[in-house]
RNA sequence: GGCCCUAUCGUCUAAUGGUUAGGACAGAGCCUUCUCAAGGCUUAAAUCCGGGUUCGACUCCCGGUAGGGUCACCA
């Protein structure tokens, strides 16, 4: 049942990066809209003068972009005060609310105050059925500081009610404002619109997870190098499923298929190793061209450039260890792939094979090897033939025993990527010539 | 503490009265392999507890317990 007509809002306050937990409930009231081929509205709620930072709310707008939210309008609680005084006032002539003479840290101080009927409130959510709360305790809660500074409270209910905001799409950690915003929306005549109050995200002690719980900010994942596919994916997934065993969805598979009743009600750890699959398999699905722009650019930041004929071959080595373009600098950093442009600097016990850790023999497995190796022409110098020509040998002798000493002496390094594709990449002369030093150290 | 919400493998979840309780991530093992990574196969792992309702409960009801949220002139 298609509704036109229906208008969901994501209202973050402009008080900083926005975060996975905020984030998430973007994502499902985009979801939702879209899907009954609704109105997805973007509010920044900056009532609070003090604590909103216009940097933050371009953070919020840089991020949904980056994740392909398209929001279809934009607005400001700030640029709005005119409606609310307007409001303000009429509760204030029709005995709603009364200006309250009080003080503050020992200051007179005006507050306008909601006269609290003190009724039980019942309201329906799409994900948790009906709630019912007793006002009563809430007793004549403050909706503004004076005519030009309403207090949130006021400010939402004003705002959806002007903007015709249908579904409430929230954490549930509103769900205790809910009954006096209803309160205000009775007494200003709003309809009431429909809540959905989304499960928590948490961290991994359970608790609602925040920025001081070390949850980072979208642009920090966009920053280290994940995709925005795979975050939309992951955060869509964390707290709803369709059904079946399917994992990875596009966004236009998930409007299809999202739920907003099957959502999950209790709260979802932010399990930041699945999100790195996730990662990998958006990885695998780039195209090898976008892979190496990326994979070079994450190598340029950190000051390493190899000549193209190298970077090009080095690529595929580098993609298999990352699961976010991140992690390519800390390759790059960790200096772990500098020996396919420099002559390694190894300790010579190093290249001795485990079994039979000797000189002279391994000096001759090596000088073995490189006969073998001469005997591949330039034009067959690729890992196949590297591969074949030593391979019998190296089956013959014990294959650790040729195989261990050839990697090391070509790359150094005890853990590596294997001989044959080094050996490639080094391109023959280069190879030869490090067996040949690593005998001349064994001689020595 | 008051009020409110929640409860299936370690984690994210599937199963809306009848399944050997399924999948994914992480873990373990095996294969491949000179090492590392990747890949393939296999495996361990859960219905919070107690009462009902029912021929039959993960599923419905009640009570515990545990966890979380919220109690601002913040949003």
């Amino acid at each position: 049942m298609a509704n036109k007509h229906i208008v969901t809002r994501f209202a973050p306050s402009p008080t900083g990066l926005l975060h996975a937990g905020n984030y998430r409930t973007a994502v499902f009231a985009y979801l939702f809209a879209r899907q009954n081929k609704g109105k997805f509205v973007l509010r920044i709620e900056d009532t609070d003068r003090e604590r909103s930072k216009k940097e933050y709310e371009e953070n919020v707008i840089e991020s949904l972009k980056w994740l392909g939210l398209e929001y279809d309008e934009f607005s400001r609680q700030s640029e709005k005060v005119a409606g609310h005084k307007k409001h303000l006032q009429n509760l204030i002539e029709k005995g709603f609310a009364y200006i309250s003479h009080e003080e503050k840290d020992g200051k007179p101080s005006d507050v306008i105050r909601f006269k609290n009927p003190g009724t039980k409130v019942t309201f329906k959510d799409l994900i948790r059925g009906e709630i019912t709360m007793d006002t009563t305790d809430l007793h004549d809660f403050v909706i503004a500081k004076n005519l030009e500074e309403p207090v949130w409270h006021l400010a939402v209910v004003i705002d959806d009610f002007e903007m015709g905001i249908t579904h409430v799409i929230r954490g549930e950690d509103h769900i205790s404002n809910t009954p006096r915003q209803i309160l205000i929306q009775r007494a200003i005549g709003a309809p009431e619109p429909i809540y959905a109050h989304l499960p928590l995200v948490l961290a991994p002690d359970r608790t609602k997870l925040s920025k001081r719980k070390g949850a980072l900010a979208i642009s920090e994942y966009r920053d280290r190098g994940y995709l925005p596919e795979a975050l939309l994916n992951f955060m869509a997934l964390l707290g709803w499923n369709p059904g079946g065993e399917q994992e990875i969805f596009s966004l236009k598979e998930l409007v299809e298929k999202f739920n907003i009743e099957k959502i999950q009600k209790g709260g979802a750890i932010f399990n930041e190793e699945k999100l790195k699959w996730f990662n990998e398999e958006y990885m695998k699905r780039l195209p090898e061209k976008e892979i190496g722009a990326r994979v070079s650019a994450e190598f340029e930041k950190a000051g390493k450039k190899f000549d193209p004929h190298t970077a090009k071959k080095i690529l595929p080595l580098i993609v298999d260890r990352i699961s976010t373009f991140g992690e390519a600098k800390e390759i790059a950093q960790s200096g772990e792939f500098d020996f396919f442009e420099n002559q390694p600097e190894y300790e010579i016990e190093k290249v001795l094979a485990k079994k039979e850790p000797s000189k002279t023999k391994t000096a001759e497995r090596l000088s073995e090897v490189s006969k073998l190796l001469a005997g591949v022409s330039e034009a067959e110098w690729n890992q196949a033939e590297i591969k074949n020509a030593v391979w019998d040998y190296a089956t013959k002798e014990g294959r650790g025993e040729v195989l261990w000493p050839l990697r090391v002496c070509l790359s150094g390094l005890d853990k590596s990527p294997d001989p044959f594709i080094i050996a490639e990449i080094l391109g023959k002369t280069e190879t030869l010539e490090r067996i040949k030093v690593a005998i001349e150290k064994l001689h020595a």
